[in-house]
DNA sequence: TCCCAGGATTCAT
DNA sequence: ATGAATCATGGG
């Protein structure tokens, strides 16, 4: 175990965020997570967080995963006095952070999160895992499964996907899962593109807008330029900034300034 | 029973 | 280039 003390960072927001669906809470500030073929137990009292991993599993996977090498402070220092309403919801929303997920999980997970709600969101996710996954055990003997392969999807079709609960989203999957798999989209390529290139390449997804473009750079490829817009934020938009929001100003952290409104709509 | 949920696609004008 | 209908499923 590894023991930190963190400054804006909050595993409860994180994991309410609305970006990883794979991340639980256990209860009394415990909370497990699976990236990848890891599984991650973490502790938080206030500031102090644990990390039930070895020293190196830290260094050399969770603080890049977690970004924790990113002082939050400079984003939420940078927004505009004058509105109160981001600063209100950076205030809120302090502790969130922008992981780096894994691509694949990603696309997947926002080709289901269209028209669809957070907590069904989560137990489509975790179905298509302990379908399609590989069931694993932790050091500790803890049983869980990793997010199913390009490969593993590719061959599932569309019925047995339907009959994971997917609905109509079923058939985007298997295509998708298809076209990469044939390798006629690279996702390896995606990840050396700039930002705007990326989003272009993913919108040849079937199944993917411009909206799960955005979120697909921004919670996998870490672009901070991406700004999702779904029901929640179009609202806010059409409130408190009608004249469109201030891209200029916030250019290198509209993410991130996406996530604190997001939240805050959600949870105020 | 109706309405909605981190939208995208298809088809109509 | 815009606008409406359609797409599954579960929960309120």
């Amino acid at each position: 175990m590894i023991t930190v003390e963190l400054e804006h960072f909050s595993l409860d927001k994180i994991c309410d965020s609305g970006q990883c669906f794979r991340m639980k809470k256990l209860g009394d500030g415990h909370f497990s997570m699976v990236a990848g073929d890891q599984y991650l137990e973490m502790h938080q009292k206030n500031g102090i967080v644990d990390f039930y991993c070895s020293q190196e599993e830290f260094i050399c996977y969770w603080v890049r995963y977690f970004d924790l090498d990113t002082d939050y402070e400079v984003y939420m220092n940078a927004a505009n006095p004058r509105d109160k309403y981001l600063n209100a919801a950076i205030e809120a929303g302090d502790g969130i952070r922008i992981l780096r997920q894994d691509l694949w999980e990603m696309i997947v997970t926002f080709l289901i999160s269209q028209q669809n709600n957070i907590k069904r969101i989560r137990k489509c996710i975790e179905t298509i895992c302990r379908m399609y996954g590989e069931r694993k055990f932790s050091t500790e003997g803890v049983e869980y499964y990793t997010f199913p392969a390009v490969e593993a999807l590719s061959q599932v079709t569309e019925a047995d996907l339907r009959a994971c609960g997917l609905g109509y989203r079923a058939k985007y999957i298997a295509v998708t899962a298809r076209t990469i798999a044939s390798g006629e989209i690279s996702l390896e390529r995606i990840y050396d593109m700039s930002y705007h290139r990326a989003k272009k390449e993913l919108l040849k997804l079937c199944g993917v807008g411009e909206k799960v473009a955005e979120c697909i750079c921004l919670f996998a490829l870490h672009h901070m330029d991406a700004f999702p817009v779904d029901t929640h934020i179009r609202q806010v938009m059409d409130v408190h900034y009608k004249r469109g929001f201030p891209n200029r100003r916030y250019k290198g952290m509209r993410g991130i300034m996406q996530q604190y409104i997001f939240y805050y709509d959600l949870y105020s």
